[in-house]
DNA sequence: CTATTATGTTACGTGTCAGTTTCGTTTCGT
DNA sequence: ACGAAACGAAACTGACACGTAACATAATAG
């Protein structure tokens, strides 16, 4: 999947790396600042510091541009869970999921619902990416969790993984309310553990 | 909050009622289609068969005119379910959630993420009518499944809001899978008879 | 009938953004 | 040193949608 084209010498002068990384992170930014459809060249251009042809020197166009930056993205690493305590491990997980859910995949998500008309292969290139994050964001963290010896119900990690994400999404783009350590406490002792548990 | 101007004695043509839900419908079929960005006043004028004048008469712009489309929009009645029979009852019931939501929710969802970000009002009204819709959509069919006489968890009718259309939405749009059969059995029977059977 | 307003069609001016081009400068390989 | 290519700044063209205006026509109240 490495691009697989360096039979061109380069002859002259070399493109700037530092450029690459700071048009992908203006894209970031502004992509979840603005959304998908808002999000446009010059601004994109003018965050990096940057002018617009260097932009299109590397990108054809918004899709492939956004694609590359998403790509480029990496998801955070999940916090260290105390052992031996399950609730509490899985408290310090979802407290993390939101803040990460909150920050940025809000903002992927708003790109995801906007740029899938228009570009299919980019919104199939978007859904990759979250969920290869959420995975990350999920089942390692519970893994680590699973090690406090409690009997959970078999296929619990990724039972996690799909109700989790779903709840904490919905409460902040539908409910429009912030996860507050209230709604935390009420997913992991109404939801969660009454779920994962084996009974 | 209906409109309080009638001072107006309407002293000429009145305006034809049939344009204005001919308009309203005509902008939540776009909406759907192509999202909040992409929908211009053109295509909604030309989609309901009036000129673009008509619309601006009635709506200062496209945010009042979405606003007043989703208000317009009436969610579908839920079916009605089978008595005595938890189980197929939530079967019956999240089916036609999935296929309400999957058919008008997602796009107005994302008319939400897009216009969230230009008009605030219009995302708090947007939200209104999504909550009105999801409690019409769940907890309603759910009085009905609570007179099977099973023993339930205290707030199950809330739970079952909070939980059902969340896994629903997120496994549209992050995950771009359709609701089929198989998924709707493992909501029902790994997620949410767990979870709401009192134990 | 007459005044008044809605309607459709058409046209218009404005602004924004896409994507390209030009130009002078800078940075590399050879 | 020399040539080739990247770079920033700026200007440019074309597309597109907004919002408004002009006009003739239709519908209604008084």
């Amino acid at each position: 999947m490495s691009d697989g084209r360096r039979p061109a010498p380069a002859r002259g002068r070399p493109r700037d790396a530092a450029r690459d990384v700071a048009i992908l992170e203006a894209t970031l930014l502004v992509l979840t600042e603005v959304g998908y459809d808002q999000l446009t060249i010059d601004a994109v251009a003018a965050r990096a510091g940057v002018g617009k042809p260097t932009v299109y020197r590397r990108y054809p166009g918004k899709a492939a541009l956004v694609a590359a930056a998403v790509e480029h993205r990496a998801p955070g690493t999940p916090p260290a869970t105390p052992p031996g305590d399950l609730r509490a491990a899985l408290l310090v997980t979802v407290q993390w999921l939101a803040d990460q859910i909150a920050e940025q995949e809000i903002g992927l998500l708003g790109a995801l619902f906007t740029g899938m008309r228009s570009d299919p292969g980019l919104a199939a290139e978007m859904r990759r990416i979250l969920r290869r994050d959420e995975v990350a964001m999920t089942e390692e963290p519970f893994r680590n969790a699973l090690e406090s010896g409690e009997r959970l119900v078999p296929g619990a990690a990724e039972l996690f993984a799909e109700i989790a994400p779903a709840i904490i999404v919905h409460r902040l783009v539908v409910a429009g309310q912030s996860c507050d350590d209230a709604f935390l406490d009420h997913l992991v002792d109404d939801i969660l553990l009454p779920l994962l548990r084996r009974q």
